[in-house]
DNA sequence: AGCGTGTGGTTCAAACTAGAATGAAGTGCT
DNA sequence: AGCACTTCATTCTAGTTTGAACCACACGCT
């Protein structure tokens, strides 16, 4: 590793602006969620997912995976989610290692009142003032490096013995 | 806030995309410099902002801005880089109240050391992969947001007031 | 059945975070 | 000069994060 292939200004200005709005977008979102439904960005996530699963149930692993959590801090939001009542832990039939997360009626509801300003607020920031164009840009490009980090995820390191092309998919 | 304008499924899709890349960059990048250089991203970021300033000195006000912290969590990764002597402390001469962060030889040396697995890591992950036309709309859309975002950081609540609209600038 | 390996979830310790409160010192106005 | 107001940085507190260690169980193989 003596001499990389560095960044060009442009390429560093890319970068840098997206490490800054990732960041400042966090904050703004964690502070909204805070004051207006007092919970916080990552437990509105678990929320939503939830809501989003049948029957507003899923398991822990699965349910870490969508809400962008290790499975340790899963297991800490979930239990003060629990402790406000708005979810519920059971375990799982057919494993019974196995534990399932179950949205409950007051969790569904609370979701109910805490998505409409979150949601103003991400168009507020994140959709709305991008014109079409920029816009369709960053959809493509999210949606190929998503999808390129979901697939690294199981080869990890794998990338540092050779191959880390994968530019199959991009000469299409 | 009866009913908001809720995002369509291609909005919502590009905004989790970007929750999902954003978690899991950060994630990678922290585990890697973790690994290879034994410190954080906060960290690593003091250091680069330090080490592109002029004589790698910086207002500690400054700094928490330019490496994306809060001002009391600049003073605590300062302080750990001072203990691992990477970064010194010195009171500023034209204001009694202000401190300058200075890096140390030590610390540009350091910053060398990492910087090349960290750029690399930053290519094969965020840069290379894109074409070029997706990468020009990831640039454009993110300069875009992060202006917004840059100037959004004093007006702040102030949208909540009335305006918050900024139609302005769309309809060009 | 018995054994080695893998997986699911929790617990634990240690680090990090942000905001509020604090104290000291600048700044502007009369 | 005196006073109110803002700014700089730190301290404090409480909450949150993560990976490693852990236990219990599932699974595959012989």
């Amino acid at each position: 590793m003596g001499e990389p292939k560095w960044l060009t200004e442009r390429e560093l200005r890319v970068w840098e602006d997206f490490l800054a709005v990732s960041a400042k977008l966090d904050r703004r979102l964690e502070q909204q969620l805070k004051d207006e439904a007092g919970m916080s960005h990552a437990q509105y996530e678990v929320l939503v997912r939830l809501g989003r699963a049948p029957g507003g149930e899923l398991r822990m692993t699965e349910l870490a995976d969508a809400a962008l959590t290790s499975k340790s801090g899963l297991t800490y939001q979930v239990t003060q989610l629990e402790k406000a009542g708005l979810v519920r832990r059971r375990s799982c039939e057919t494993d019974v290692r196995g534990v399932i997360a179950s949205l409950t009626d007051e969790g569904r509801e609370k979701l109910r009142e805490a998505a409409p300003a979150h949601v103003t607020l991400v168009r507020e920031l994140f959709i709305d003032g991008l014109p079409a164009t920029q816009f369709a840009g960053l959809a493509a490009a999210l949606s190929i490096l998503s999808a390129r980090l979901r697939h690294e995820a199981d080869a990890g390191p794998a990338a540092a013995s050779g191959s880390g092309q994968m530019a199959d998919q991009l000469e299409s």
